[in-house]
RNA sequence: CGGGGCGUAGCUCAGCCUGGUAGAGCGCCAGCUUUGGGAGCUGGAUGCCGGAGGUUCGAAUCCUCUCGCCCCGACCA
């Protein structure tokens, strides 16, 4: 994509209303633009990074069997009087009337949606277990939504919903979904540290925040100092799903780490305590049969017997992350992406438009790198180099390629790292070869 | 939902107290000169001063109402 030609509104100044960081930067960068409090508009940018995120949300819910279906944003009142929530969720949910004046609703969350399919549809124990997502917008009428995308009233979730004849499946299920989110935060360049979260009226062990950590974070959290080393992804992507999971979820609950609600300072020795700040990101939760009772979702055990189905459901906060990410991957210039998730691995700069040969070697390192499959946003507008190198460093894109007139002359780019700040003369050969490794 | 604050050019903001008919910097447009960390000069365009009502000869400025947004708290993916 040439920059000339793309949809990149960019603010050199910090807009008044943004108070953290990666609201500020996002602002800053044209990846987003508030259309009115708590909810946005994705500009190009912000929609390639959201579209990354989703995307590696999506690999890992399939890798760990679950299936990808889509329910909608509206829902009927009706199924909401039937788990008696539609009185509880109280002004957070935004209710809407149609030109029937049926009684609708801008969706929450969906598990009366996905029990009222379930139900109909499921009858044997035989069909079990299933695991069903979607990744779909959500409005929750925050009474005060604030810090962008990370607390917007709108946002984008993934949520899935599992079903199991009985607690030893259901853990099975929730333990699943414990591997996925390790995997999938660990592969967006992120800490995802499992808490132990409340579990309300049902009580056990199954409830579980991943939150990362970050200066700027919402909350405090303590945890074991040995987190800070632990490397997830490396073990959490040799798991196979059919295994038991329970020693690897073992391992990786020892470890202390806990909420501020959930804190107890006589847990863990005072010199293996972290204390920072975090942001949630995913939450899993066992449920058992809160909404398979009231809804009557049952299913025929091999005895006969017609028993309610042990429901689990699991939330990965999509747009959220973008600002989560941000929040753990910044400096004082600009955005650092993981390159998993950046909106193009690449930035070629063309320190002088003006000048022929200049040009002429960006244009063909632009070909090149498309040719190559690499992403890459080729900054061929007519401005100054500090313009264009502030521009770089604030959409933070992971690699920048500087092409100007001094190194040419002898037969060299520079290819910086956005996020070492190391900074490597090469042929435009040896750039593209290293881009492309 | 309680408490506080702010709405003036695309952005950041001054002007409001003490009423006299709209400003700066950045950005934008044109031209010239520049060019390895947000360049310089010259010229130019841009505003229902959030909206409605009122006071006044006259309102961005004073009064009332209203809408929007932000911050702190209680609440949350």
């Amino acid at each position: 994509m040439r920059l000339s030609a793309y949809f990149l509104p960019l603010l050199k100044e910090n807009p008044a209303e943004a108070q953290i960081v990666s609201h500020r930067l996002m602002l800053r960068a044209g990846m987003i633009r508030q259309a009115s409090a708590g909810i946005y508009s994705w500009l190009p940018l912000g929609f390639r990074v959201l579209k990354k995120i989703e995307q590696i949300v999506r690999e890992e819910q399939d890798a760990s069997g679950a299936q990808e279906m889509l329910m909608p944003t509206i829902q009927s009142a009706e199924l909401w009087r039937e788990s008696g929530r539609y009185d509880d969720y109280g002004k957070e949910m935004l209710r809407i009337r149609d030109r029937a004046d049926r009684e609708m609703l801008y969706g929450p969350t969906n598990e009366e949606l996905i029990t009222d399919i379930f139900r109909s549809v499921v009858k044997s124990y035989r069909d079990l277990p299933k695991n069903l997502y979607h990744i779909q917008w959500k409005f929750r009428d925050e009474v005060r939504p604030r810090f962008g995308v990370m607390r917007g009233r709108e946002f984008l979730m993934k949520d899935n919903y599992s079903f199991d004849i009985d607690q030893k499946a259901a853990r099975h299920s929730y333990n699943k979904m414990f591997v996925a989110y390790l995997r999938t935060f660990a592969r967006m360049g992120l800490k995802a540290i499992p808490m132990r979260a409340d579990t309300g009226p049902i009580g056990g062990d199954l409830s579980h925040e991943f939150i990362i950590l970050a200066d700027t974070g919402e909350s405090a959290v303590y945890c074991d100092k040995a987190w800070l080393e632990a490397d997830i992804l490396a073990e959490a992507a040799n798991v196979d799903y059919e295994n038991d999971l329970q020693p690897f979820v073992d391992k990786w609950t020892r470890l202390y780490a806990a909420t501020d609600e959930k804190h107890d300072p006589a847990a863990i020795p005072a010199d293996r305590l972290v204390t920072a700040r975090g942001i949630e990101v995913g939450h899993i939760f066992y449920f058992g049969t809160k909404y398979s009772k009231p809804m009557n979702a049952v299913v025929a055990a091999p005895d006969g017997q017609m028993v309610p189905v042990e429901m689990g459901s699991y939330g990965i906060g999509v747009s959220r992350l973008v600002g989560a990410i941000i929040e753990a991957s910044h400096d004082e210039n600009g955005i650092i992406w993981p390159e998993s998730v950046a909106p193009f691995k690449v930035g070629l700069v063309n320190l002088r438009a003006s000048d022929k040969k200049c040009t002429a070697a960006c244009d063909e390192l632009y070909a090149k790198l498309r040719a190559a499959q690499l992403e890459v946003l080729y900054d061929d507008r007519d401005e100054s180099p500090g313009a264009k190198f502030a521009t770089m460093d604030l959409i933070g894109l992971p690699w920048q390629l500087v092409v100007g007139p001094r190194g040419l002359a002898a037969g060299k780019v520079e290819l910086k790292h956005r996020k070492t700040g190391v900074r490597e003369e090469l042929t435009p050969e040896a750039a593209l070869q290293k881009l492309a490794s």
